[in-house]
DNA sequence: AATACTGCCAACCGCGCCGTT
DNA sequence: GAACGGCGCGGTTGGCAGTAT
């Protein structure tokens, strides 16, 4: 049986809003509230507009101290974090940028940083990265020394990796720090982990960090998503990894010059507390394990990982003179 | 000056989740 | 437990504006 339209299509107006009807909108928020009601709020308003239309225009638009235009440098950094670690969940993102919609940094990720971020990862790769500067860290070239080689390591490996099938040159990473080392202030560096190929060898065909002639590709066309509701992480197919294996490759990191040190997380991306759906995950992955390790991300670790940037010293980022200005955008 | 191309972003759409009946 | 209704989310689209040819 299909869902039930929201609301009568044919007698809705659509597109751009008029200066009087955000005038009408408002001001019936700010009066009588949505009433925790968004598909009644339109007649009420005496607005021809879908509850959603109304519900998308108010918290995107309308409702106070939303900020529009520039994104500072510090917001760069805490959507790249947040991006590596939790993909595109951008109203977890928004969440820790007060002011900001997930509208907005969905926008601000698709069409400038995205791009800006593959920029950079070309020019870190032209000139060898010093360490604690770049979040697309380069792939060690020597071969990691464990004193007992994790496991997981040995089994996901990409560098004796061979994809089972076509990826049209697009390798994936097995495991990386998959941002870039934060100094909260005290001295402690959070850097976090992804494992991003599958236990059979395939690769996730969810998102992943493709590598391209050395250079970490962001949004590559092989992050394609099959997730239903497109939500996507850095891991489809979960693998568990042991508190000594994770010390194992944070040492290998570390001896590597990529992590600075003390903290070290994995990151299982989904499959957790903040509103994700575990059966579609276990849909697509039949053989593997998944979750249900001590070691899911949650939000505190999102929460400490966003405060860690703060007073981030690191110079990665920088002006971006085409920055957006803030516009009003009306149409009639 | 006209046209084509590109970037940008507000708004739409479909779907999953969740509470209620 | 099933059906329903509403909310929220993420992906996509449409169209305006700016730039290039």
């Amino acid at each position: 049986m299909g869902r039930a339209p929201c609301c009568d299509k044919a007698n809705v107006k659509k597109g751009p809003w008029s200066p009087e009807e955000d005038a009408k909108l408002k001001e019936f928020i700010e009066k009588y509230g949505t009433g925790g009601n968004w598909i009644a709020l339109p007649q009420k308003a005496g607005l021809k507009r879908c509850g959603k239309s109304c519900r998308l225009r108010w918290l995107n638009y309308l409702r106070p101290n939303i900020r529009h235009g520039e994104f500072s440098d510090a917001e760069d950094r805490v959507i790249c974090t947040l991006y590596a670690n939790i993909g595109s969940r951008w109203s977890i993102i928004a969440a820790q940028l007060p002011g900001r919609t997930d509208n907005d940094i969905k926008n601000y990720w698709n069409t400038k940083l995205k791009k800006k971020l593959m920029a950079m990862a070309v020019t870190s790769n032209q000139r060898k990265p010093p360490p604690f500067q770049s979040p697309l860290q380069a792939i060690p070239s020597q071969s990691p020394t464990f004193s007992s080689a994790p496991p997981l390591y040995r089994e996901f490996s990409s560098y004796n990796y061979t994809p089972s099938k076509s990826l049209t040159g697009l390798e994936p990473l097995s495991i990386t720090p998959n941002l870039w080392n934060t100094n909260n202030g005290n001295n402690s560096f959070v850097t976090s982990y992804s494992v991003l190929q599958s236990p059979e060898g395939l690769v996730s065909p969810m998102q992943y960090y493709p590598v391209k002639d050395n250079l970490l590709m962001f949004g590559g066309t092989e992050a394609s998503c099959s997730s239903s509701d497109g939500s996507c992480s850095q891991i489809s197919y979960g693998k568990e990894i042991k508190q000594e294996d994770m010390g194992a490759l944070h040492s290998y990191y570390l001896s590597n010059g990529l992590v600075e040190n003390q903290k070290f997380m994995l990151d299982y991306g989904s499959n957790n507390e903040v509103g994700d759906h575990p059966s579609a995950w276990t849909d697509q992955n039949p053989n593997g394990y998944f979750g249900n390790s001590q070691l899911q991300y949650d939000l505190e670790q999102v929460k400490q990982l966003i405060s860690s940037t703060n007073g981030c010293n690191n110079s990665f980022f920088f002006s971006d003179e085409n920055k957006t200005q803030e516009r009003p955008m009306y149409y009639h």
